[in-house]
DNA sequence: TGGCGCCATGTAAACGTTTACACTATAATA
DNA sequence: TATTATAGTGTAAACGTTTACATGGCGCCA
């Protein structure tokens, strides 16, 4: 920093207001512990000064920061946007700040601003999924920092989560597919190695195949990033083969909405043609066209009760419950009746 | 934080290693400073125990935390999303560490926010358009934090920016629409009091109708939230009007998907009943259908920019310089020749 | 061999808060 | 009036790093 003046301090507050340090200390955290004219001679000063705590310091002696911090994959669909402003929400209602940090789906970067947020003293983090390096998971117990998984659910792992089954979900969606007299199946994936909800997904179909006496080796996949244009390069391929799906069932709306808009540049009709589903139901599903049939998921709800959760253990010290939400599926008009 | 043993320190380092703190300290800041095998000594100690540096700690000793702080209107919509992945981008690169903060367009939280961050020891902020309290900027002055303006660019403003001409931006899509032949035009915008993007792009579509020889007051200007509900609930409106406007000028994409959407569902064809067109050119207008017309906003170069500039400033103390980025108009299927 | 410089390390003083504890007036009580 | 709470304030010791400065050992050269 270039400096100009030095930022004021604690002790320049207290000078000015011809008090002590902790008079000042505690106008800003205890206000209704000091005389009322003094409170005024400090916040006067304070506004005089324009003086700022130093959240250093503060961190140093009180060893809590009343921040928490998310690590998401990627701000850039909408995915997780709505759960995380609900979950901003919650926290900022009982004093807590969010501190969002993004990895670009990659795990090296994952551990990066894990590292980063526990170490600018995050008292908890939202996690995303289950699956990182179990160095990781030591790393913050050595640390003492609590984190709660979304995005996910699974009762067998120790881990507090807030989400939902997302193989369950899937396969609930691939049944209903089957249901309606598909028998050719094709599923367009984001990379199932470093992404449990993915690998969760595709399990959920393969699944709900071998339920419908398929074969499970049948299914075509087509593993790719996420983004429209992926979705739509995917979807593409999938319309090449010589076999051509009658259903395709994306892992997200994005690569869903994205092969949507291939199949019009490629005049095949949807779901004439070829039905296809998504997964998540972002506002996006709604205004693509056809609208999208997907999985809904419950985004606000599981910001909101992993805020809850947060808050609850960091005030109270109540161990978090894992809580399952339900998804459901939402017919609209990309799944057709074979 | 519920304590179970507490979390090791710098010191704890030092005794199980054998060295002084000091040295342990080198090792994590300047490892070539320190003997091979010491140094492997004090990496076994750090692993072994899972240490991670203090943070306020650190802070407090430098009075710097590579940290910049982001603080946009809304993660719901990916409007923000792309220029802030390539902010950080930039910003890893450099060792820098993003730090996002919501406001959901609410000056009030984007105060709280701001100072907030600033409380953490941002070293910079990023800010979305100028407009805000003054008494905001006399706090970044006191305490000296600099600050980057983006997604609008006004030469005539003191603060530094990276962004473009809202205002001119919009006036070039006017008359476009109005070069095209249109008369009757109308305009869903956010809100224009709080926000000096909205405010700006107004501007423009109005200098665009004197420029054309109309009467400013003809144009029709639905105020609302951003959204898609809300772009549709307005394109409603204009349509429930006796003297139709032939073209609608949307302040952002979202609105002028929503309002597409609407059409659809009210069978009013776009672009041959009504042109729709757009404004920042994310990733949706190109997956719409048809196709949004809309104004480029090049998110990324923003970014990019944006984080260069700060690198910059943050490393060697050169002056941040505001840069005019380039909007440009893409053509796609919304708007159509009378 | 004595002197110099250099390298690796240690010592201890900041950094800006919070907070336990001590202190003083004043008010309440006996 | 003497005693005891109480409310308001001050003093000073943490908190966990970094870093200027001091120290000691070693190799090199004259």
């Amino acid at each position: 920093m270039i400096a100009s003046q030095p930022t004021p301090t604690l002790h320049d507050v207290a000078e000015a207001a011809n008090v002590s340090t902790a008079t000042v200390s505690r106008c800003l955290n205890f206000p209704d512990k000091v005389a009322p004219e003094t409170r005024q001679k400090v916040q006067d000063a304070i506004a005089a000064l324009g003086y700022s705590p130093n959240f250093g310091a503060r961190v140093m002696a009180v060893r809590r920061t009343n921040t928490i911090g998310a690590i998401i994959p990627s701000m850039e669909n909408a995915i997780f946007a709505r759960g995380l402003e609900a979950l901003q929400d919650e926290l900022r209602m009982h004093g807590f700040t969010m501190l969002v940090a993004s990895t670009a789906y990659q795990p090296k970067i994952e551990e990066e601003q894990i590292r980063s947020l526990v170490a600018r003293g995050a008292d908890a983090l939202l996690l995303i999924g289950y699956h990182r390096d179990p160095e990781i998971y030591r790393f913050l117990d050595a640390q003492g920092v609590p984190s709660l998984v979304t995005w996910a659910f699974d009762p067998s792992s120790p881990r507090p989560s807030v989400g939902f089954d997302n193989s369950r979900a899937m396969q609930e969606m691939a049944e209903t597919v089957l249901g309606m007299g598909h028998r050719k199946l094709a599923m367009i994936s984001a990379g199932t190695a470093l992404n449990d909800r993915a690998a969760a997904r595709r399990e959920g179909v393969l699944r709900a195949m071998v339920g419908a006496g398929l074969d499970p080796s049948q299914l075509r996949f087509e593993e790719t990033n996420y983004g429209f244009k992926e979705g739509a390069a995917a979807f593409e391929r999938l319309m090449g083969l010589a076999d051509r799906p009658t259903a395709i069932l994306c892992g997200n709306d994005v690569l869903a909405v994205g092969a949507l808009r291939r199949a019009r540049e490629m005049s095949i009709s949807v779901p004439e043609d070829v039905s296809i589903v998504g997964f998540d139901d972002i506002e996006l599903a709604q205004v693509a066209f056809p609208a999208l049939t997907t999985v809904h998921v419950p985004h606000h709800e599981m910001g909101r009760k992993a805020g809850q959760a947060l808050v609850q253990y960091l005030r109270e010290g109540t161990e978090m419950q894992s809580v399952e939400l339900k998804t459901c599926i939402v017919m609209r008009e990309t799944l057709l009746q074979l």
